[in-house]
DNA sequence: GTGGCTGATGTTTGCGTAAACATCGGCGGT
DNA sequence: ACCGCCGATGTTTACGCAAACATCAGCCAC
């Protein structure tokens, strides 16, 4: 800087001027001093300015494995919005999702540069982890009920789920079969909820709870114990990878869909519309959920608005080819 | 730092010193120090000890859209890798793939606090942004044929290409179809080169290539047009997400896979054990990508060992259902 | 005992920046 | 003409840390 201040015949001081778009610097010594930046190829310390304003301009994202869609696609819109309001993202990887890796990420997040921390992951997880957060660093959490705690962004996981009960039940299922995510998720907790509580509200038996783990592979599992139940003819999966699994034990054990079973999913992944049959499915708009959480967290830092509370982005119901009325008609219903 | 010193009632030099995990500090001094720093809840700043010492120790990663796949099982393991070197990863989303994006992305990068990046993408958009690096910034580029000019970590492209033609021939099929990936993606572009390679090599004619965009959608699209080829027996699909939307096309037009027609994908995202049928496909090692990447970054930093050139990860055949011999058993050509 | 050495600790300094304050020339009002 | 004010710029300082150097006590060898 000195160098450009020289180059420049100024004070560094007015090279500082220049590079924040300071007011006040008159347009003769601006271009004089923009030259000799070009000239000398500098570019401001990153360091020593964070180190000066305190602030580093960084959000953390902490996250267990991005093997879920929602996961990534939350992470990728919250780099985009963060992008956009002068910020940066950083990752904070968490490989396995037990206290002490948990742990482990915060004692890095305590000496990493981050102003605030976005954490993607049920929050029971993180108090049975007993961290201790640097105190000026905010937090926004997604797939958590603590909002009476924290800032909590999620998808309307209830609303989404009552909305793919009632589709069925519309179509004149006379129940629906749930295949739930696994039970230390949020999101799969409220949706398996969500499910019981609308069934009972329409007066409707709930059916036994198949249980998988998120996968293909385990929705694969859960649909071949589902083919075997007569009397399923309507199946909420969690997830639209677990109803890809379903799908397939459906097709193999003979059980034709959308004829015999309706199956309806919910993220709406890209591949979606590419299942056997294509599959209906909620829609959840990540994008927005990532950018309310950088909202909400630059919110926090800047002390305007609530400190805590929920914040609840809606879904949005996608028919395509996989539910269908029940064998009959269904008309002994509607 | 000073308050830790006085309250330990030593310098803060040693208080630097512990908390550096210097050799050559009293154990009773350092058990002190160490007891004032809880006390206190100090923690080293890191825009401080950046400046001090020159570097952040962190990595930037710069890729598209983390909707692929390869991209996202990529950064996820450069995160982890980096993370066990005491590196962090700050991401720098490029929204969409063109130049004026690019050249934003490392604009940004210009002030960012990084000190080398990983770039996940064809490296010509990154030339033709005509970017200048910052001088010091180490540059690792997946992705790429780039290796003369740049140090590039990547999957073999091509020998996993070969494999996947040469099992289809094995099986008796005349010749493989290709259904590729967009012209403007190096991979697509290798495993298209590959392709045709293999199928020359053993004197087979190359039917014309059949282009997707990596989505499932446009694999579905693409496999209308192949479902209307009588004599196309077998489909290498550049990707898992297109053999997806392919096989969805084949379905619909009452083609069998396997029985009529041979798929086989590339990558081995978790779901295609559970795609209807099973697919044959190639399997990726991403984790071992992004720890080559980070390894060879890192390598670079500390000016030992090659400064370019291109190291390829080997792929590995995972046999599943969607793959047999041709109708008619194949007999003619074994 | 004295010189030289080692290990433990304190003191000084500067990394690059921007806030706070200081300076200085010019201009309008009286 | 003089005062005071404003806009443009320069000077000083401190952010928190760690390298470099300084100090100092204890110990060994001769």
């Amino acid at each position: 800087m000195a160098d450009v201040a020289r180059l420049a015949g100024v004070s560094s001081q007015t090279v500082s001027r220049v590079s924040n778009g300071y007011a006040g610097v008159n347009e003769e010594t601006r271009q004089q001093v923009l030259a000799a930046m070009k000239e000398l190829g500098y570019r401001p310390n990153s360091a020593a300015r964070a180190l000066k304003r305190g602030e580093f301009r960084t959000i953390g994202v902490i996250t267990f494995t991005l093997s879920t869609t929602g996961n990534v696609r939350t992470l990728e819109a919250i780099a985009t919005s963060a992008a956009a309001e002068g910020y940066a993202v950083t990752l904070l990887p968490v490989a396995v999702p037990t206290q002490d890796e948990v742990r482990g990420a915060f004692s890095r997040l305590e000496e990493l540069a981050v102003d605030a921390v976005i954490v993607i992951m049920e929050v029971h997880l993180l108090d049975a982890a007993t961290v201790t957060l640097p105190p000026h660093v905010q937090v926004v959490v997604v797939d958590s009920d603590a909002g009476s705690h924290y800032t909590v962004v999620d998808t309307d996981q209830s609303g989404g789920t009552r909305t793919a009960v009632q589709h069925l039940l519309d179509l004149g299922h006379l129940t629906v079969w749930h295949l739930a995510g696994p039970e230390d998720s949020f999101a799969a907790q409220r949706r398996a909820d969500a499910w019981h509580g609308a069934l009972t509200d329409a007066g409707r038996p709930a059916p036994p709870v198949v249980r998988g783990d998120w996968s293909a592979e385990s929705g694969y599992r859960a649909g071949l114990e589902l083919a075997a139940q007569e009397d399923c003819t309507a199946v909420f999966a969690a997830n639209d990878q677990m109803a890809l699994g379903l799908l397939r034990a459906l097709h193999e054990r003979g059980r034709r869909v959308p004829e015999d079973v309706s199956v309806i999913g919910f993220d709406d992944i890209p591949e979606a519309s590419s299942f056997l049959p294509p599959l209906t499915t909620l829609h959840q708009d990540f994008a927005e959920v990532g950018r309310l959480c950088v909202q909400a967290v630059l919110r926090k830092m800047r002390r305007d608005g609530p400190q805590r509370g929920t914040t609840l982005v809606p879904t949005r119901l996608v028919l395509r080819d996989s539910t269908a009325p029940p064998p009959g008609g269904g008309a002994g219903e509607v």
